[in-house]
DNA sequence: CAACATTAAATGTATGTACATATATTTGTA
DNA sequence: TACAAATATATGTACATACATTTAATGTTG
């Protein structure tokens, strides 16, 4: 459906304001998709974005600066996302020993098995955007990296 | 700098699952420059796109329902938006005599105001875009609209 | 080495999101 | 008319976001 259908408003400014605001629109319904299919799982978007970056990094430890700089929202509070995870036995959270003021993060064989259940489900909501050939998937990865330049 | 770079992950499995990573980080870089700019004015982004909309209906009152079907995320708590625009005073909430469930929400002169005090700001970085054509802007839109099909 | 700055993480506070449930009013209908 | 269903909004709870501040450990420099 067309981005003016789908919030009730016929026209925009310009084809600017209309990207945008179908930017918007867009990712906060493949968000809403995903949030769907990760609840049967009782854990969040961003829970699993950082279970997977400790994947990435296991059987080393991550600190909670690298997945920082690792997840995709810079701001949020990844401290309080890896709380979750530990009272959730998906992770483990040290002292790191060459350095006290940081800590060494682990994904747990239970985090890991998690990911595991969830990989089928996953793809298959990932495929959100298979609506797309593979060509129009990347050219739309090159519109938004021109965004940003 | 293409997303590659921006979250330090080299490869993708594919450009699906690229492109969807491009998009929440994108729109998450935009609504980050977005709130910056409202900060000074002390509203927040789903604050003032809410009286957008009431600005748009004024001088005819808006109901609850109307600002969830206008707002770009629908699950969003609109009645408690309301009520930090009301604190403000920049709209006002009284019972709708025809339909006593429902009640009638106006933006106030303060209110009006306001936004005609945000305009010059907000349009200045709603130009985020302005790094794309107008052409790529409306290709963007498109290619987001077949993604919800 | 002492004083100060920097760094890493945690905590506090206000706001918003997502969803379930509650309350009040109105509508439909037996 | 009484009573169930639908409607409009509000409220409760858990989680996350955004940002400022705090705490502790480590570096730096006079």
């Amino acid at each position: 459906m067309k981005i003016e259908d789908e919030i009730k408003q016929p026209t925009f400014k310009d084809d600017y304001q209309k990207a945008h605001i179908n930017l918007i629109y867009t990712t906060g319904w493949l968000q809403l998709r995903q949030a769907a299919a990760f609840r049967e799982f009782d854990v969040t978007l961003p829970q699993y974005n950082i279970l997977r970056i400790l994947r990435g990094q296991h059987p080393k430890p991550a600190t909670v600066n690298l997945l920082i700089e690792r997840m995709l929202d810079k701001t949020s509070n990844a401290s309080r996302i890896v709380d979750k995870l530990v009272a959730k036995t998906y992770a483990t959270r040290t002292v790191c020993p060459s350095n006290r003021r940081a800590v060494d993060i682990h994904i747990t064989e239970a985090g890991l098995e998690l990911l595991r259940s969830m990989e089928g489900t996953v793809t298959h909501h990932n495929s959100g955007l298979h609506n797309l050939t593979p060509t129009e998937a990347a050219q739309l990865s090159d519109l938004l990296d021109k965004i940003r330049d």
